[in-house]
DNA sequence: TGTTTATATGCAAATAGTTCGCACAGTATT
DNA sequence: AATACTGTGCGAACTATTTGCATATAAACA
């Protein structure tokens, strides 16, 4: 279900040079099931229901991760931010301007618009991983 | 040099069935002088050299600008949201993932690209304006 | 033009998301 | 098993943003 298996996540902690610790593995565990951006609140919550986990060290946790590039972050202009797991391929996500509704849309490539991008820029030279946020009015909201 | 003259920003304002405000025009002004994505704090920090203005009223007009569809507000995970006049093109831009660097890239057009989003979308069935950031890291922080 | 009504503003205080200091616990290294 | 360094919980601090309230101003109307 899971897209990586726990060893392989273990790995990944080990690698990044992090040390594993359970609550390390249970955040990064809860977003390789969801494959989807979650809202630090969300998984805090969720997390609270099954182990006892400090908020203070969910945060701690997603910052370490996602330094290491093991996490993107992502924000929709909603006032908190979200994270999900670093897959090598970009994110791409329908953001309503109105209520928090978004939705992930896989199978997109702007490969070439990214370069294109970085061909015109004075500032960058490559980017690392990309996503994309388009905003609009979701089917309820317009 | 500003995209829009005083009085059309004015006629802009009230079309969008706001009233129309000192506070408000300067803000609006100070957007369509700069042409970039600038910082609540800038923005304060600007206006307050030349005139008197609290920060609240900054913010309320910033999201009542918003609201009416006047102004883009993006988020570049730095915990600040940002600002630009919003012209009816979108806006695309490249995001440093270690310091505060961004940069404007125009004349590129992901309107294909969106228009394949939302045929994959179940929950959106178009956008209004849309905005895309590509994140990496700049070249000083590379 | 003067009056009325709804919206804007300033100020201070509240709120929300996130970070930090410190003492203690756990992981990895030798 | 001993050591050194990193992670954790708790509470407090911080930063960006919002809100309540009294006053001021803009637009609508007489």
């Amino acid at each position: 279900m899971a897209i990586y298996s726990k060893d392989e996540l273990i790995n990944m902690v080990k690698g990044a040079g992090l040390r594993v610790t359970d609550h390390r593995l249970l955040v990064l565990e809860y977003l390789a099931k969801v494959k989807q951006p979650v809202t630090v609140y969300e998984l805090v919550e969720d997390l609270r229901k099954k182990e006892n986990i400090d908020q203070a060290t969910v945060y701690r946790n997603l910052s370490s991760l996602h330094e290491a590039g093991l996490l993107r972050r992502l924000d929709f202009n909603h006032g908190h931010a979200h994270y999900e797991l670093e897959t090598g391929h970009a994110s791409h996500q329908l953001v309503c301007n109105n209520c928090e509704t978004i939705e992930k849309i896989e199978g997109i490539s702007i490969d070439d618009t990214v370069k294109k991008m970085l061909k015109k820029s004075k500032k960058f030279k490559h980017t690392t991983t990309h996503s994309m946020e388009i905003y609009g009015l979701c089917k309820t909201c317009a």
